[in-house]
DNA sequence: TATGAATGAGCTTTCATTCAT
DNA sequence: AATGAATGAAAGCTCATTCAT
């Protein structure tokens, strides 16, 4: 068998992940304003011109960058509705997807953090929709972990939301500044149930 | 008396702090890289060219944004070597310099957050240089802190500052994000101590 | 019989025919410099590349569309010289010609009219010698009617060549703005007479 | 008296006029879309970023040029509404206009002919809308030359005047393209009456 | 001090043309 | 013959910075 020779249609698919990939590394190093195409189209190894065969803007190229951020988010919370997870599954998930990303995309969660969760309020219509729906989502385990008495009641649920999250981005933006990579399964592990240990003793009802 | 005609350095200092101000809320309004002289120009409510009289350029006058920023921060922990002050009472003190520092320039925090904190990879030598210094001091606070078995061991120092920080962060961007001003003392002292307790109960060492 | 094959070199000149319809209707839409490849190809129904299979570059498409109209005009009044065709008849006989060109192309009428006729300032040295000789080719008619008396001599024969392709290009020009397609023979007719008579009373000598 | 020393405001008149008539040269030579804001920068002797000082687009550049070209019109034709100008009076003053106006910006005439009037299918919403207004405006002119009847009756008001403004294009038309500059005020006058001649004899009612 | 005109490098996007398949 | 990916040269517009007044 052959397997240099893709089927045609994986081409396209090829190269579109060659330039998101570029794109994603780009973005993460630049920022969005600062990144130029000149810059992806190089970084990628293609011309200049492909990249607008492919993308119709650099909006439209960051866009597709952020959907696959989002798609995974949203499919890994849309689980929770279905199952019965508890409210420390459900945390221990999102400390997880942050991880696990980082370990494979570490440019995608940096632009997630630089460019979306902390410059809200510059959002275009469309990705702060998607932004406010995730704090929404997640502040919606925040509630049943109030409701449940293992959080406290008297930190508003959105509160409780923006510290939990921030402290996940505070490690992630930690490992991005200091460039420390995930090394080992076991790292991930030491991190992530330190984090929420944290979170959770820090939250829990005061005298419980 | 000629109330109108002021010492002419005050009249520098005037201007000079009109700018600045002007400044700090267009950077915060759109970014280091997307705001315009111009804005701030206008903003300010003076000519264009007035701007470069008093500063020499863009990033100048936004270094002199971010000095005001720092010199109030280093001028508070430089106090503690001299002072005999405890773990608890110097992050305390910190929480409470960023809250009061957001209810009087709410820009100027944004800014750190957005410009500085979360984007610590892309700073110039000088700016990066500032804030690893301020990690540095902050990490500090931990090292004793575990020295004196008030926060876990088994976290390293580091990861306590940025999960500490990253806390701080998390409320102030979300009071941004949400327009939430900081609207009396009573309030302030509540999340300055809610803060300080979901991050000491949180680090605290786990059979103590 | 098999219909669907062609003798090879018909099926070349199908397809040449098809780019060409194609262009024509773009050409006249936009314009020759916003008229896209991309644009004719897919009113073409062909892919992007087999345009240049055809034709070796944009402007040599657009000559191949002149080339067909100049040809059709210049048949025309080569037979004039053979034959002793009268001044009116030969004037009629090119009202005659653009109304049912604009009859059967009205895209074609309307790139010679826009493209050729009134930006000869413009024009590539081969495109603009066709135009000239089709002046002068128009002039010569004047000329005879002015040395047979049936045309005013106290205006230059270019300037009644002027006048008399102006109304031409005039009444065109009015039905492709007000996408009026000449419905019938019979108001083609009057069209033509209509035209002719206002031109040849107009110009002609003024006390006879 | 100091004539070198004008008006500060005069300054920026001066200087939009510099561009407008480097564009108007401009846009005459190549063509709204093939003109680069280069050529026109460079034709008015100045910095490519100072043509955006003072218009803020190319399009925008050249609707000044265009409202230049309408206001003269409209302002003529305002006039005849109070007054009680005759048929011929009217056309009169009309071609009297174009060969003024040729003979002082030859440009502006060139660009109205080719760049407005025979492209009209592709004009923005205001440049149509000007257009038609101006067509209306001259379609009124004929309908009263009909009700008093020096003018043919059989030929619809609206062709006669398209015939009509073909003749004064097509006379401009030549000169443009034949480089004839207007030298005298004689030669003017007899192109003006030898046109107005032609179209009054051509269209008068047949038996009259 | 104060103004805003003037400059030009820089960046996104478009699209004719080429080329591998 | 036929396809459409790939290339890169334009060209419009922005804006930090300089400069004449």
């Amino acid at each position: 068998m052959n397997f240099n020779n893709h089927h045609p249609s994986d081409s396209r698919k090829d190269k579109e992940t060659v330039i998101l990939d570029a794109a994603c590394r780009v973005f993460r190093e630049k920022g969005f304003h600062q990144a130029r195409i000149t810059d992806i189209a190089q970084t990628a190894g293609i011309s200049y011109g492909l990249v607008y065969h492919y993308f119709k803007s650099k909006a439209d190229l960051f866009d597709a960058i952020l959907k696959e951020w989002w798609t995974g988010l949203f499919e890994l919370m849309e689980k929770w509705d279905s199952e019965a997870a508890s409210v420390e599954e459900q945390l221990a998930a999102l400390v997880t997807y942050f991880l696990d990303q980082y370990q494979k995309k570490p440019d995608l969660v940096h632009i997630f953090i630089t460019e979306i969760s902390r410059s809200a309020a510059n959002l275009t219509p469309t990705r702060l929709h998607w932004f406010k729906a995730f704090l929404s989502r997640t502040e919606k385990i925040m509630v049943v972990g109030q409701s449940r008495e293992i959080l406290r009641k008297d930190i508003k649920s959105r509160y409780l939301t923006y510290i939990f999250l921030g402290a996940i981005e505070s490690f992630v933006s930690a490992m991005v500044l200091e460039n420390q990579p995930l090394r080992s399964r076991a790292q991930k592990q030491r991190i992530a149930i330190g984090l929420l240990q944290v979170f959770m003793n820090g939250a829990k009802p005061i005298n419980s």
